[in-house]
DNA sequence: AAGACTGCCAACCGCAAGTGG
DNA sequence: GCCACTTGCGGTTGGCAGTCT
């Protein structure tokens, strides 16, 4: 920012411009307007005096005028952009502060790649600036294995999601949330899904699901939209419909605006980010039962078939939280107060695998990994934390217990079984212990070892980090119920009693972590509904494995 | 000291929405 | 409704400067 191109760009010196300003070195472009060679590269001064005369006397606007009327050789594409990126006035110049930089990335959260809207909310600052400043940080924090959002900012998207749901659906329960709304938190989880697709341990393989129907579902969500990678989440402009859900435009727009948006930003690319194809002729029937299948519990058996405990969605409502209306005064917002002086710091506790552990070729770029991607490795790094924890605590309790031994053995063995069967997009979930602790220490400057990982992080928490007795408290009902981890919820079902008690256990964690409002939810939701416990499962492994304090919750 | 690497910035390009005839 | 044009947006590229090895 320190300097402009204007003056080092031909190594020509604005001042240095000699008498036509506007051919001066000769820099041309074949591309011609009308017969005039058009100027590319670095604007001279002089040609900004040109264009900063003109647009006093005529306004903004009419780009393409400039030229015929000023005689400047520049499209009028250039000229614009160098107005509003440089010339125009009240433009704020220098390095972002703290506070714009924390925005920026409270922003990012929410809006994705949305440059132009985000720099709506930072006055004197362009898109370019912005878009400039996140890739920069994009690159700094993929080379460090760093996730791109601070855990508050993991949280408070959380927060919002779970409190938009609450106003979006009146008077609906959590239960309805989950069950007709159940986007909300799973749509955390579909967004990992997508930025971690080869790490994910609780998203069934779904052979038979199209990527479509999957988007279906949660394109239509406000977590989808605000969480889902630049690259992903709108590849381009809104337009109107395609053909891509065609059965579903027109049930689906009427409730969400937004899903226009989605219904052609996720296409095919989509797809193939998220390693899924498209089946041939999708029913369209199928396709909403089947997405919301995907999210509702079902269990991709070993020979790809489901399991019935998936519950069918006949009433598909999409809703959009407020949040995520592009038009959302977000000075209504959760303000950042919660975060740390330093964004760094605090990242610096959530250690992302290395992009080479993490995902795999073909899969999302890392570079496209969100805030669902710090969501989801936060819920790794204390997932491993816990397990050494409560892997010390709980040697003696239980010979033989499957703790007993490395996280590395606890992947291998307990979670083997219903691992493998479970795992997303052809990874088993072994594996993906196995990426993740050996991805966690992967990085070359960084221990190798699971075990050594986990001191090391703990060594470099912060204090307020650090985990909470509750989240703690959660850890060994993961862990010595032999379940793969707690997505697996569904399995305590089957074990029966085992479930009620660690049901118990379960709820009382999720209730000192949740407060007694999200907590009383819960509860009458597992008491009086028929959700899965695997839908729940899926929600409670993120909120078990958020390393906030409880005074942080709202 | 020199090359490699990284950060930063400006600008271009392609696409799509918006608009007016 | 169609078409041409303008405008806006987001991705990408290229180059300079600073830092590291």
């Amino acid at each position: 920012m320190g300097h402009t191109k204007t003056e080092r760009g031909n190594g020509i010196s604005s001042e240095d411009q000699t008498a036509s300003p506007l051919i001066d070195d000769g820099d041309f472009e074949a591309a011609t307007d009308g017969g005039v060679a058009l100027k590319k590269g670095p604007w001279t001064s002089a040609e900004d005096a040109i264009l900063i005369n003109y647009v006093k006397k005529h306004g903004e606007g009419n780009w393409n005028a400039v030229q015929k009327h000023s005689g400047l050789l520049r499209c009028g594409k250039s000229c614009r952009l160098r107005w509003a990126n440089h010339l125009r006035p009240n433009l704020k110049k220098g390095a972002f502060t703290q506070e714009e930089e924390e925005l920026i990335v409270e922003l990012h959260s929410k809006m994705g790649n949305k440059w132009a809207r985000m720099a709506a909310h930072l006055p004197g600052r362009t898109d370019n600036e912005i878009k400039n400043y996140w890739n920069t940080r994009i690159k700094r924090r993929q080379r460090a294995g760093l996730p791109l959002y601070p855990p508050e900012v993991c949280m408070q998207a959380l927060q919002e999601s779970h409190t938009a749901s609450a106003v979006n659906g009146g008077d609906k329960g959590p239960h309805d949330i989950l069950q007709n709304d159940n986007y909300e938190i799973p749509d955390v989880v579909f967004d990992n899904l997508k930025a971690n697709q080869n790490v994910f341990p609780y998203v069934p393989e779904l052979p038979g699901i199209s990527a479509s129907s999957m988007l279906m579902k949660d394109l239509g969500s406000s977590q989808f939209y605000s969480f889902m990678p630049p690259t992903i989440y709108c590849q381009k402009r809104l337009r109107g419909p395609t053909a891509f859900f065609p059965d579903y435009s027109g049930v689906v727009k009427s409730e969400c605006p937004l899903f226009e948006q989605f219904e052609d930003g996720m296409s095919n690319k989509a797809a193939q980010s998220f390693g899924v194809s498209f089946p041939i002729g999708p029913d369209p029937a199928a396709k909403k039962s089947q997405s919301f299948g995907v999210f509702q519990g079902s269990h991709s058996l070993p020979n790809g078939s489901f399991s019935a405990s998936d519950p069918t969605l006949e009433g598909v409502k999409f809703e959009l939280p407020s949040f995520q209306d592009p038009e959302t005064d977000f000075s209504n917002w959760g303000t950042l107060s919660c975060l740390p002086p330093l964004l760094e710091s605090v990242d610096a506790f959530i250690q992302s695998p290395p992009p080479s552990s993490g995902l795999e070729s073909g899969s999302i770029s890392p570079l496209n990994s969100g805030l669902l991607d710090a969501v989801f490795h936060e819920a790794k790094t204390l997932s491993s934390v816990k397990n050494h924890a409560s892997d010390k605590s709980s040697n003696s309790s239980t010979p033989g217990d499957i703790t007993e031994s490395s996280d590395f053995d606890i992947c291998k063995t307990t979670r083997g079984k219903c691992a493998e069967t479970l795992s997303p997009m052809g990874h088993s979930a072994s594996s993906l212990f196995s990426e993740c602790i050996s991805a966690s220490g992967s990085s070359s400057d960084e221990p190798s070892s699971a075990e050594t990982f986990t001191e090391s992080h703990q060594k470099s928490e912060p204090a307020d980090n650090v985990l909470t007795p509750e989240i703690q408290k959660a850890a060994p009902i993961q862990l010595d119920s032999g379940h793969s981890d707690t997505l697996f919820a569904s399995n305590w079902l089957e074990q029966g009693s085992d479930y009620d008690a660690d049901q118990t256990v379960m709820t009382d964690a999720i209730a000192t972590l949740l407060g007694d409002d999200l907590s009383s939810e819960y509860k009458n939701m597992e008491a009086g509904t028929s959700i899965s416990s695997q839908e729940w499962g899926i929600g409670s492994c993120l909120w078990n494995n958020m390393p906030f304090e409880m005074s942080e919750l709202p």
